[in-house]
DNA sequence: TTGCTAAGACCGACCAGTCGGTTTGTTCAA
DNA sequence: TTGAACAAACCGACTGGTCGGTCTTAGCAA
């Protein structure tokens, strides 16, 4: 922690910090430790402890969306959207670590304004997976019988969830899980067509098939 | 509350109000004005804040283990096992919602020594699970071509998830859920003989099939 | 009288945020 | 080229308020 601008390193020891101790166990003097600067230097970049809990929260957001849209934008098939999601949202786990945790554990303590705005962009990030799963069914790939509302809350929780037990220098690879994933998620909403046409498209794009080792 | 022991009227009262504000978002004093006492009361029944937080933990977890252990105990095969436990562990959403969203969102500010017990009980929990996963796999009613770990926290997190989505006055039932839950959750991990049976089995208990609309 | 339960005034540690200051960088007139 | 004038970045001792926890006292049942 010593080169980068001020506002970075400070933005980078608070996660590290909070990310163990949690928001309330950290103080903004542990922080100033942590980033080698002052109080003086903490209040210069953020009017308080609470903006930046909500900065940290809004980055890791606003990424997620980004992603994501970039994402619908660049396939055309349900089903390839919403593997590329499924894939771009779980390499975020390993660059935004941090982030994941604090945006998880912590998001009760913002502020009602800040609040405001966070959940906004958490709902537009959902109505765009809820929407790739209508058109999936619209178009006989996943089965008309579940009820897409839930099936998109069943799937940001299995995947976020993994904020809890997965760990970087674990024994299972980020890609790993996340090939588990894309796989029980097919299975759980595609129909027979969608799964085949699932298999040839993810080949296609080398993407792996998971098997039984023996 | 009122006429009830002052002990639970403390722990109903904490629970509500951590649900809301969050544990460092509460003080005793709000706690115990809300519980109608004072802090003799309050410090006669709990050593200390930090106490009462870890047996709001145990309470719960203790609760969930022994409802989980009930069901593996009741049925016979993988599959009902499975379905018993996640409808005994979502019916647990209803009963417990203050305690879940304690137990989920403030963890982390547990003290170390709590915090170990309660891993642990946690821990018991997954291992049920991920049991009764591997057992279907040998008996061919789930894909062996699944890690089971991998499954179990796929499970675990999409339910748990529901925290912080489900309300209960709101337009999903928890059987509802529950019902597509279990849906995908088989059509996820079962082989093609596994849900056959496992609708076979379920229609015998009375368990509705989700069913397209139109 | 004894012993459990509870009341509530009080204490002291802790911590977010302030404020008067210094240092570093930038601009521009002479 | 210099250095005066200003501004932005940063420092850290201090404060005011908050809150977990203590302690003395009081009610009351047995």
């Amino acid at each position: 922690m010593e080169k980068k601008a001020l506002k970075q390193r400070i933005l980078e020891s608070s996660l590290e910090l909070f990310q163990k101790n949690g928001y309330h166990g950290v103080t903004v003097e542990q922080i100033v430790e942590k980033a080698n600067t002052s109080k003086g230097g903490f209040y210069h970049y953020f009017k308080s402890k609470d903006e930046l809990l909500y900065e940290i929260h809004d980055v890791f957001i606003s990424y997620v969306i980004k992603k994501a849209q970039e994402t619908y934008d660049e396939y055309e098939t349900p089903i390839l959207r919403l593997c590329g999601m499924l894939h771009s949202f779980i390499k975020v786990f390993d660059v935004y670590n941090p982030y994941i945790t604090v945006f998880y554990q912590e998001s009760a303590y913002l502020q009602a304004a800040y609040k405001e705005v966070i959940n906004e962009k958490r709902d537009q990030y959902r109505k765009l997976i809820e929407r790739v799963i209508k058109e999936g069914q619209e178009r006989g790939d996943f089965r008309r019988e579940v009820p897409a509302n839930i099936a998109t809350m069943s799937i940001i929780g299995m995947i976020n969830w993994s904020y809890k037990w997965y760990k970087r220098d674990g024994p299972l690879s980020i890609e790993q899980i996340g090939d588990v994933f894309r796989d029980l998620i097919l299975h759980s909403i595609a129909t027979e067509e969608g799964l085949t046409e699932a298999s040839e498209q993810n080949q296609l794009l080398g993407k792996k098939e998971i098997v039984s080792e023996k």
